[in-house]
DNA sequence: AAATATACTGACTAATTAGTAAGTAAGCAA
DNA sequence: TTGCTTACTTACTAATTAGTCAGTATATTT
């Protein structure tokens, strides 16, 4: 996956943050299972708060590049998409960024709170637009502004892997095929 | 509110847990504003986990306390009700203990991770009560099994406070009208 | 009056925390 | 070959962490 010392810090910390949240983990919780030292960790990013960014910067990025990719899909099958991102992290047992870091997010340095910022706006801004041209061409139904609408799934979303980490068995099934249900 | 230091320690880790998290607080957080010593902390609450499952237990108890309150009136009241609780919590710019420890749940000691569940699972019992018996009575209308909406119910209303915290404005106002437009 | 329980304080500890500063080995550029 | 950059290691630090234990003042019980 990951080449550069770098990329696996990175990767380990955004594990981290959704297994364990952002103020559970430490710089030992990276340098250890990379066999490195503390300090290379600080090399790379100063601060945590400096990992924190790069860690959202990066899920912005990918999230960019999935939205690009269905672009010409009809909205019905992005959404359905987006949902498979979430199914991925279920399988995957962690949560969304934005599920982990809001809870946190008064405890965070202020330029992380920027950027946590920015990623929720961000999904949601993408989410409003595809249920607004989705509900013009009649893929999907619901009722209400689009944007209201799309606060409601999101956090449906960021829920289902919420309480799929405390209730287990099917609840991420069964909440979203529910969201689907109600919207296509 | 609480006159004995042990309910004015709950008090004050309640607020801690659904400002900064579990993890986010220690036992100085709570001793110096009250101006007591650490180990008066630990007198009561020997370990952090004993002080989480008090937190959880007096919600436990004033949730069912407001249930019992609210068992004569018709469901669709009982829902506004519940929506109530959750605008308090907004006001207080707070969020729900779901909402702070489901994220948290994996760094939780097993003893506390057992309560969280317990919450999980009674919230969820009632709001499914609550629907079946609303929908029955056509004072709630939705689709589906009345299981799976009470999740869906409660996604909304924990993610209310959560997009609340970082989006401001009138997100709560929305989500929480948006919620019950679609069920009453 | 003596014994006991309650609710602490004072004084610790061992471990962990994020972060720093100085040194170094390897690669590349002038 | 000299100098500079990159990517670290070694060796720290000051602060904070949850938790312990022996002592003490004040009620309460016997």
């Amino acid at each position: 996956m990951a080449d550069t010392t770098k990329e696996k810090i990175i990767d380990l910390a955004d594990h981290l943050i959704r297994t364990k949240g952002f103020n559970a983990f430490s710089y030992a919780d990276i340098s250890a299972p990379l066999a490195i030292k503390n300090a290379a960790v600080h090399y790379h990013f100063p601060t945590k708060g400096d990992l924190g960014i790069s860690v959202i910067e990066r899920e912005l990025k990918n999230l960019a590049l999935h939205i690009r990719k269905w672009e010409k899909m009809p909205e019905d099958q992005q959404l359905r998409k987006l949902i498979d991102v979430f199914q991925q992290r279920y399988k995957l047992g962690t949560i969304c960024l934005v599920g982990s870091l809001t809870p946190d997010y008064d405890t965070l340095p202020a330029p992380m709170q920027a950027k946590v910022q920015e990623m929720c706006t961000g999904i949601l801004q993408w989410m409003t637009q595809c249920l607004e041209k989705g509900r013009a061409q009649q893929r999907l139904h619901f009722e209400g502004e689009a944007y209201d609408r799309a606060l409601m799934v999101l956090s449906n979303l960021l829920s289902s892997l919420l309480f799929s980490r405390v209730l287990g068995g099917s609840t991420f099934q069964r909440m979203s095929k529910q969201l689907a249900k109600d919207l296509i």
